[in-house]
DNA sequence: CACCAGGCAAGTA
DNA sequence: TACTTGCATGGT
C-alpha cells in the first residue's frame, strides 16, 4: 500500500519511479538521438559554460564563450590576467558584471587550490569538491553538479528547472522537494553509472527546451506525453 | 509588446 | 523557513 502519513505527500512508489526514468531516457534518445553532453572542447570550457549559462539561453552562452576563445583567454590564468575585459566579452550571456566576478572567483580558486590544473582537481573526492564549489560565491547546487559531472566526470546527477518541471507535470514527484532531496531520489532510482547520469540530464533538457516550456506546453507530440505517475 | 532562458544570493518577515 | 527581488542579454 502507498504510504500517506503525517501530511507528507509521497506521489508515487519508488518501484515505478525508476521505470519512469528509464522510459524517459529511452524514448528521448529515440526521439532526439544521443546528445553526448556537455558540448565543449575542454573541461575548463564546461566549467565556464556552467557559470555563464545560469538562467540564460544556451545560444547566448555560446556567443560569450566564442568571444573568450576569440580573445584567446579561455584558460584560468589568462582570464585572471585579462579580467578587466571580461564584462565586454561575456556580455551576450547577460548578468555580465555578476558573471565576470563569478568567473574571476572561480579561476582564483582553481589556481590557488590546484595550480590551475583540472587533472589535479579531479584527484580530490566528489563530496570534498562539491563542498568547495558550493562555498564559492555564485556557484549553487546545479552549477556545482554540472561541473562535477561533465567537467570532472564525477558520479552525481544534475537537477535543473526542466527536470523539476517535467517530473512534476507528469506527476512523478510532488514538486516541493528541495534540490538535494530530488537529486538523491533520482540517483536512488537510476543505474549507478556516470554515462547514464550525463545522458539523462541532457535528454531532460532537450525535452524541456522542445516540449515543456513554462507557459505553452505543446506536449502533444512529446515523446513522453503519455507517461504519468500516480493519478 | 510580453515572456522566456540549462541560477544564485541577499533582503524581508 | 518561505517568499521576493536584482542581475541583463537576445530569441520567440
Amino acid at each position: 500500500m502507498p504510504r500517506a502519513r503525517s501530511g507528507i505527500s509521497s506521489p508515487i512508489p519508488s518501484v515505478k519511479f525508476n521505470e519512469a526514468l528509464r522510459e524517459i531516457l529511452n524514448r528521448a534518445i529515440d526521439h532526439f538521438g544521443p546528445q553526448n553532453w556537455w558540448p565543449a572542447d575542454s573541461p575548463f570550457e564546461v566549467m565556464v559554460g556552467a557559470i555563464l549559462t545560469q538562467n540564460t539561453n544556451w545560444l547566448n552562452t555560446k556567443r560569450a564563450i566564442e568571444n573568450l576563445k576569440q580573445a584567446g583567454i579561455l584558460n584560468p590564468h589568462l582570464i585572471l590576467k585579462r579580467r578587466r575585459i571580461l564584462p565586454r566579452l561575456i556580455r551576450p550571456a547577460g548578468y555580465y558584471q555578476l558573471k565576470s566576478q563569478r568567473l574571476i572567483n572561480f579561476v582564483r580558486y582553481l589556481i590557488q587550490q590546484y595550480r590551475g590544473s583540472i587533472t589535479r582537481m579531479r584527484q580530490r573526492p566528489l563530496f570534498m569538491l562539491r563542498k568547495e564549489l558550493l562555498a564559492l560565491p555564485g556557484i549553487g547546487p546545479e552549477t556545482a553538479d554540472s561541473i562535477l559531472l561533465y567537467a570532472l566526470n564525477k558520479r552525481i546527477f544534475v537537477i535543473d528547472a526542466y527536470t523539476r518541471r517535467i517530473l512534476s507535470r507528469h506527476n512523478l514527484i510532488s514538486g516541493d522537494e528541495d534540490y538535494d532531496q530530488l537529486r538523491i531520489r533520482c540517483e536512488e532510482n537510476l543505474p549507478k553509472r556516470i554515462s547514464i547520469y550525463k545522458e539523462l540530464h541532457a535528454q531532460l533538457v532537450m525535452i524541456g527546451k522542445t516540449f515543456c516550456r513554462r507557459n505553452d506546453p505543446h506536449c502533444s507530440d512529446c515523446p513522453i506525453a503519455d507517461l504519468r505517475g500516480l493519478s
